[in-house]
DNA sequence: AGCACGCCGACT
DNA sequence: GTCGGCGTGCTC
């Protein structure tokens, strides 16, 4: 097939061919359901495999297009006259292979999106544009020239060209044989005109030498590979977990470990076990457990690592991908898309913080890394384990089901304590007349001059980032909001700017009210920025630094505090979220939670649980070390469940509270909810398109399936967009899948309308 | 998702 | 008379 043709837009016809076999099954990375089928030409026959990407003539003007080949097979059940052949294949040797295409289908059906489309989340962005690599001109001798090349009478060069190549070992590119016989083209070009040498096109690496994977051998590496003494209830778990490990069998455990209780030590020695048999292992982390610390555990006690952070250059994620493919590597560290490491002889599967929201993807296909993780180790029969202190209840829910087996870590490592948590009602913590609204209270404050005078560190969270988190006008009750959003303003008061947090909008903080001109805005609300401006002023012979995304803006900057708190250079580390999980700081003698209530009333049915978790995982990062902890938790809500069970330690008390809670309104673990958000620029158009899906959804819905809905979404307006969803909930999962099936295909939204399906959300804002 | 086809309004 | 708006439907 030649450039022009394909270019001809009138002879479409000439590319449907008499159809031969076999044939290759297709799919695409757009919403079409169907698998294709493609005609092989004779020339492709011996090379096209499953698995591997290829260019194929797509629609009427035959645009050639990406599509994954997913099978081949002897006849083609299509029309004859349609069918088109393949015109390139792009991978060799193939991407993907049997149990991906297995759990990308399953993807598929249970996320509602096409094959192709889970399939194309599956490979990283730089391994199809098969970034670090190029195509260079390799020189080959045909076995008759290399025996007889001792007489052939060749002037000097073009001989000591030859005879480089004859000792060579694999191929060179015509760059490298100008490189080491120091020459031009020139003598090899007249080599090929004598047909003395071949070339062949090849896709090389573009660095000469790949670099090590494993860069940093770390600096106290002595302490290395020795095994660390298990306490009892690691040996014990351990010995619960080993014959499971290698055994080709698969098996969820929960691995629930209260904060300090070692759980990673239990992963790096199921993990040695895994490895002693030759197999391979991935870990699953959330992003923000990323840290040199962890990753530093991994390298020490593994000889290859590849971790696989969001910050990769794509020729970087290229070359660990290719180096897992190749079953260079034990052990795969990563965030949520290393669940799709393509590794050759997997053997474990571990998921740390599996509570953790972050591993739910928010866009198409919106995967949870978690759930895909267990149906990957059931296609791979291997184990996976899911640790936490803290663990999701539909994971709770399927231990008690018997689906999980539960694996229980109660105490602390080396004896340690819980640290103690006590709860300060903010009600009583009465502001001073006239002074502004204090962050930090008078319970607090004490606390802090204690464990500081005591030579201890101090952590302070508090969820929420800017100066004042909102602008008010006192004279008409305005909350000014974000022009393209419905979504009010936070003050950020050193870049002098109030900020949208969903759109990230900057305007020039107003000095009057933009409805009424009133002159004096009230700004109120307390963000990291003023916490650390008001701890700075209360404790000036204190270090204090504050971590949040404002902060943690340049490469390295997260490294930098967190080594600097280490070394104790810092005394006091304030934060949002990124300080509650997974630090470990042996001299944090006092966490404050500032304020417990931000995530507690938010409109969605995990605010208690993500509160529980979040208080509970921040409480953990102290009584570390040698010396005992503590814990202040300031609140307005004392008697919330969600604080009171943290403060005590208690998930199962919590537990045995909210599971009820959930039971009474069908929400998971008791029930699956699907999530349907539709946005466009009219509201109108929005609401009307929702109305009519549900009226449609309504009719195929039997009576397990219950609509919630259409409803304006909690942020009603996201860039201008206006954002409207509806809810279907359902015992188990199947009928939903059922009706989706049926209902997207038949209400594809009008024009500028977009429809996003979110299965198992794990956040309803 | 693209992209062609088709059926209605303002222009050389 | 045509150029071009974007609604509808198909893609092996």
């Amino acid at each position: 097939m030649t450039r022009a043709d394909a270019d001809d837009r009138s002879q479409g016809a000439l590319f449907a061919v008499e159809a031969e076999g076999p044939f290759a099954g297709v799919v695409f990375n757009r919403p079409m359901e169907e698998v294709y089928t493609y005609a092989i030409p004779r020339h492709l026959r011996q090379s096209l495999r499953v698995g591997q990407r290829v260019r194929v003539p797509l629609g009427r003007s035959n645009q050639a297009v990406t599509a994954y080949c997913v099978r081949i097979e002897p006849t083609a059940n299509v029309a004859p006259g349609k069918v088109k052949e393949v015109l390139e294949i792009l991978d060799d040797p193939p991407l993907i292979d049997g149990v991906m295409l297995d759990l990308t289908h399953w993807m598929a059906g249970y996320y509602s999106c096409s094959w192709g489309q889970a399939l194309d989340a599956v490979v990283p962005a730089g391994v199809k544009k098969q970034a670090g690599t190029r195509i260079a001109t390799c020189l080959t001798v045909p076995d008759e020239v290399r025996l007889a090349r001792d007489t052939l009478a060749l002037p000097p060069r073009q001989a000591e060209i030859l005879e480089l190549l004859c000792k060579a070992e694999g191929t060179l590119s015509v760059t490298d044989v100008c490189r080491l016989a120091k020459c031009t083209t020139a003598p090899i070009a007249s080599l090929r005109k004598r047909g003395l040498i071949h070339t062949v096109r090849r896709r090389m690496s573009r660095a000469p030498v790949a670099g090590p994977i494993d860069p940093e051998p770390s600096e106290n590496d002595h302490d290395g590979k020795a095994p660390v003494a298990l306490t009892p209830e690691q040996a014990k778990v351990l010995d619960q977990l080993d014959p499971v490990l290698g055994s080709d069998s698969f098996q969820t455990f929960l691995l629930h470990g209260v904060t300090g209780s070692g759980k990673t030590e239990v992963y790096l020695s199921a993990i040695e076990r895994v490895v002693e048999r030759g197999r391979e292992a991935i870990v699953l982390v959330p992003e923000i457990s990323l840290t040199p610390q962890t990753i530093r555990r991994f390298r020490r006690r593994f000889d290859r690592v590849a971790v696989l952070h969001s910050h990769l250059s794509d020729a970087e994620r290229h070359r660990h991908w290719r180096a897992i493919a190749a079953g260079e590597i034990q052990v795969v560290v990563g965030a949520r898309s290393a669940i799709f490491a393509p590794t050759r002889k997997l053997g474990l599967i571990v998921i740390d913080e599996e509570h953790e929201s972050t591993f739910k993807q928010e866009t198409t296909p919106r995967y949870h890394a978690r759930d895909v993780a267990v149906k990957r180790a059931q296609l791979e029969k291997v184990p996976v384990v899911l640790g936490s202190a803290t663990p999701s209840l539909e994971t709770w829910a399927n231990t008690e089901r018997g689906r999980y087996t539960r694996l229980t870590l109660a105490r602390r490592v080396a004896e340690r304590r819980m640290p103690r948590v006590d709860i300060i009602d903010m009600r009583h913590e009465k502001p001073t007349k006239g002074q502004p609204l204090l962050a930090i209270g008078g319970l607090m404050r004490r606390a802090m001059t204690e464990a500081l005078a005591d030579d201890g560190q101090v952590i302070l969270l508090l969820n929420r980032r800017g100066f004042h988190t909102f602008i008010l006008c006192p004279k008409c009750g305005n909350v000014l909001k974000c022009g393209a959003c419905d979504v009010a303003l936070t003050h950020h008061k050193e870049r002098h700017k109030a900020l949208c947090h969903t759109c990230d909008a900057e305007y020039d903080p107003p000095d009057s009210c933009p409805s009424c001109r009133y002159q004096r805005l009230h700004y109120g609300g307390i963000g990291t920025e003023r916490l650390e401006r008001e701890v700075r002023d209360a404790f000036p012979q204190h270090v204090v630094r504050r971590m949040d995304s404002d902060t943690m803006r340049s490469p390295g900057a997260y490294e930098q505090v967190l080594g600097a708190f280490r070394a104790r250079q810092v005394h006091i580390l304030l934060g949002t979220q990124m300080i509650a999980k997974g630090l470990d700081f042996p001299d944090v003698t006092l966490v404050g939670v500032v304020n417990a209530d931000t995530s507690l009333h938010l409109p969605d049915f995990r605010a208690a649980e993500r509160t529980f978790q979040l208080v509970a995982q921040v409480a953990g990062r102290t009584g570390r070390g040698d010396r005992p902890g503590r814990v202040l938790v300031q609140t307005y809500t004392p008697d919330a469940p969600a604080i009171s069970f943290a403060a005590r330690h208690d998930y199962l008390g919590f537990v045995a509270q909210e599971l009820p809670e959930r039971e009474k309104n069908g929400c998971p673990p008791f029930g699956r909810v699907v999530r349907l958000i539709a946005r466009g620029p009219s509201e109108a158009e929005v609401v009307g398109y929702l109305e009519s899906f549900a009226q449609l959804l309504r009719e195929l819905a039997d009576d397990s399936v219950r609509l919630l809905g259409p409803a304006p979404a909690p942020v009603m307006k996201i860039k201008h967009l206006f954002r409207y969803h509806l809810q279907l909930r359902a015992p188990a999962p199947g009928p939903l899948q059922r009706i989706l099936r049926v209902a997207l295909p038949l209400a594809d939204p009008p024009q500028p309308i977009e429809l996003a399906v979110d299965v198992d959300p794990v956040s309803l804002l």
